[in-house]
DNA sequence: TCATTTGGTTGCATATTGAAACCAAATAAG
DNA sequence: CTTATTTGGTTTCAATATGCAACCAAATGA
């Protein structure tokens, strides 16, 4: 599990706010983005997001904190690299749900936006979709939340 | 599309960060994790969230502006509920990649948590999985991110 | 009718952000 | 080898965002 320690929830029974917790940051979730495009430096995610130095040190560091990313220190301590854990790279399908959603819903038709595709084939992935156990396509609403403690209905 | 005006992208062409600057908040994705629930009053929202009202009025402002909900005003223009649009309901996904990568990564084995379960069945969903389109399964290095502009290589 | 709840707004103190200046170590250029 | 530049930050400071508490009017309940 990801640092215990230090972390106060804001919810703590519910694994969504855990998350949000975690990684429900903008520059948190650009970071993220880029480590899984392959940076691994400050400064290619300095110039990538043009986000202030003193943010973006700040982001890494919680981010290893968190272990979502290792540091990799360079021979005299500095210049390091920042890689992801295995958690790290299991954030993957979030952030492939937000870039999908945000194709679906952020641009207008017709606008141009980067694309992800597979290196074999050169096609985007398959859409995600929540699917239950059966096989079927799960909607919102064909799904219930029980929290701790509450009996299944 | 959601409302092309008064956003500032923090990266224009690219969906991952138009997501993040509209919902990549930690308030805003657990408003839409209640709304998902079928929560809809302010009070609802308060109760579930323990969030101070200035930032709650804040946030379901902005959704509201951003075509993620709906406010629908109760008789006198006051106590009004809020509804999910189209685009909202389609963060069904994103909801639950966070919720999934949170059971995965920030528990500890054997803590407690609450849970989604199918209505039907009462089994969780299916865990959310990223595929090629011929089916594969599909890793992070197995993908290449195409800017705008850029040849498919 | 009167009390309470709801759905906010306002004011204020504190925390976070972001721009810019600064700096030492590493690297590159000559 | 010597000097210039780049890298990977830290520090400072002003502006912005957050969160608590008080307040309030309209709606609802007793």
């Amino acid at each position: 599990m990801l640092q215990p320690s230090k972390v106060d929830w804001t919810d703590p029974e519910c694994p969504v706010a855990r998350s949000a917790d975690l990684v429900g940051d903008k520059w948190t979730l650009l970071i993220i983005r880029d480590s899984l495009d392959g940076k691994r430096r400050f400064s290619e995610f300095e110039k990538s997001l043009g986000v202030a130095k003193n943010i973006l040190s700040d982001r890494l560091r919680l981010l290893v904190e968190r272990g979502v990313l290792t540091r990799i220190p360079n021979d005299r301590g500095t210049r390091s690299e920042y890689e992801l854990t295995g958690a790290g790279r299991d954030l993957f399908t979030l952030i492939l749900s937000l870039r999908q959603w945000g194709e679906r819903n952020a641009f207008a038709t017709g606008e141009k936006h980067s694309i992800l595709v597979t290196k074999g084939t050169g096609q985007p992935p398959a859409q995600l979709q929540p699917f239950a156990t059966d096989g079927k396509e799960l909607d919102p609403e064909d799904t219930l939340l029980v929290k701790v403690g509450q009996p299944l209905p």
